[in-house]
DNA sequence: ATGAAAGCGCTAACAA
DNA sequence: TTGTTAGCGCTTTCAT
């Protein structure tokens, strides 16, 4: 078993791969903690405390170490170090899907907060094989992972039960709908669906199409609602011929589109509860011949990416997508240090971002 | 300071956690192996037989420890497995970013598979902060993953030394250029364009833009030369001023059509080297007053969800995102069995979609 | 066919 | 301040 050839330091230029005979198990060159204890000369328990920036250790003590850490190429194993500390400095998300602008950002706030504590991001896409649920949580609660994030997840009541009781610290992202007793972080949809409307209605206009996102989830619900109440306050009418319901896929917006131009009285902006159906408003007010926003307004939500990429540039809600994916890690760290902290639920401001998708109707 | 009461396990039954004197760890109410043991009246050896579907097992006591497993909801902690076991049944993913339907494609390819594997994705974004590069690959190597994956890696000589020198499983995706020498799976993405070219010119375009993607890129490179080669072959003028550069992203598909419309001589078709730079082309189009495909035939490349529901759908060259990820995983897998079995390098056809973004001249 | 026992590499008491 | 020593939960020989 010891056939091995040990490769060694990498160092100077000669790096001979003696591409070794190997029956052994493949794994790769690993100095082990062993290792540097025996390089440094102290003993491994030291070592160990180096690494983890514990007190008590001489100065002069942790310098040798760190050399001999840097001259080996030592790289702690975190397999081992979990299951001794009983932390994997690891995190599980659970996603519905990951190709559009919104996952992404949110994932790469989240990504970036998890990397900034040295945690690890395993990833779940819940279209998986219907491998039991049940099992599947209990892997990520077995230790393979100290805390749970799930980005929208369509009925996570499924899971949230064993969650709970095994007190396994979690923060739901973009979720509203499960009261306060979940931790949470979200944006002010209705708040931005207001701001967004008022907007419209103090340009002038008065017949303001609009076409909302699921309306099983909590965030199309809390956007159609703001439109109504800023319709309300300003006097004017909630005409339903007016709301076209949708499921925030470009497509919806494209047809939402045309019926709402077919309409006798047709109106002059139309508000889309996300950039995607905003995207499909404009091809089909171009496909009819109409200009955007001299013809017809249009507003979206979200403020992906492209959204400032299209043209006209969209004017739409921004909703901190980052922000709320850096928010949730923080959450959720904060959780596993202290599960028994009071639940948090969060919703992050949104902001109207004006560019040149809207203009007063003429 | 250790007041917190332990959660004992919830099951039903007679299961005494011995309630480890140490309030320690707030590990959630972890059935081991041993409990099913116990349970199941036999010694955790055995235990591991099972779960690990081992041969030597009578089916009788099999049966008897499955039921212990299922009635106490046993799940096998994977760091411990991995530590003793030597393999981590994770592999890594490192992607640059997250947002496009193309990456979601791939990663979509990849998760499915790996699960089908009962392998977990460990996700790495490059933007993450400057994480030393080496320390952040060995920690994959050091027995965090298993293999790897690199998505479009932009340059990635700086891992491949010490991913080769440390014999570690890896497959890229989508990338070429680095000769024979390294495992990856891609795309034909010559003939691609080879055979787009062509369908325009049977359609009886003469005169056909194109757009680039980022030349870097062996992908972009391939398709300008498919282009190119189409021509040629069938006696058409490589005209310079026809072919615009870009990088793949959207608002380059739009000014690169404004330029091409606003020549003299302006082609009566746009060939854009992805779809999204397609979409940019659209919006220019429309924005000049012309309509798709009446005055002029739009072409794209990848297939991505959003093609088919653009207006009208977009005629483009499929590229099976999906399929590539799964392959990658299959090739990873086997590379993982028996690394040091001969690199393969594979490229997955790609088909010309035909849907209503194109047609004759008139 | 099953059990006993030796680690895997590390963290965290407990000694010294 | 440092060393010694239990395990963490599991896979794997090696016995039986």
């Amino acid at each position: 078993m010891k056939k091995r050839m040990v490769q060694a330091n990498s160092n100077g230029g000669s790096a001979h791969s003696q591409s070794a005979p190997a029956g052994g198990p493949q794994l790769p060159s690993s100095v082990t903690i062993m290792d540097v204890a025996r390089e440094a000369g102290v003993s491994y328990a030291t070592v160990s405390r180096v690494v983890n920036n514990k007190e008590y250790v001489k100065q002069d003590t942790r310098e040798k170490v760190m050399q001999a850490i840097t001259r080996l190429g030592y790289v702690a194993n975190q397999q081992a170090r979990s299951l001794a500390g009983g932390k994997s400095y690891v995190v599980g998300l659970l996603v519905r899907d990951l190709g559009s602008s919104y996952m992404g950002a949110i994932v790469s706030g989240v990504d970036d907060e998890l990397s900034t504590a040295q945690y690890n991001l395993m990833l779940y896409t819940t279209h998986r094989r219907k491998t039991n649920e049940r099992i599947y949580v209990n892997t990520l609660i077995q230790g393979m992972a100290d805390g749970l994030l799930l980005i929208l997840p369509r009925n996570p009541e499924a899971y949230l039960d064993t969650l709970n009781q095994s007190r396994f610290p979690y923060v739901l992202i973009d979720h509203q709908g499960l009261g306060d007793q979940v931790p949470a972080v979200g944006s002010k949809n209705w708040d931005g669906a207001y701001a967004a409307t008022k907007y419209l209605i103090e340009l002038g206009h008065r017949r303001i199409g609009f076409i909302t996102g699921a309306l099983e989830l909590g965030a199309a619900i809390d956007r159609l609602a703001g439109y109504k109440a800023a319709l309300i306050d300003h006097q004017l009418p909630i005409d339903p011929a007016l709301i076209i319901e949708g499921t925030f896929f470009q497509p919806e917006g494209y047809s939402g589109a045309r019926t709402l131009l077919n309409l006798e009285q047709r109106p002059t902006a139309i508000f889309a509860s996300n950039d995607v159906m905003a995207f499909g408003v404009m091809e089909a007010v171009r496909d009819c011949g109409l200009r955007i926003p001299a013809d017809i307004s249009v507003l979206g939500f979200d403020d992906i990416d492209q959204a400032s990429h299209v043209y006209p540039p969209l004017t739409t809600v921004r909703q901190p997508m980052q922000e709320m994916g850096r928010l949730a890690v923080k959450m959720l760290l904060e959780r596993i240090k202290d599960p028994d902290r009071p639940v948090e639920r969060v919703e992050l401001p949104t902001t109207l971002i004006i560019r040149q998708s809207c203009q007063p109707p003429t």
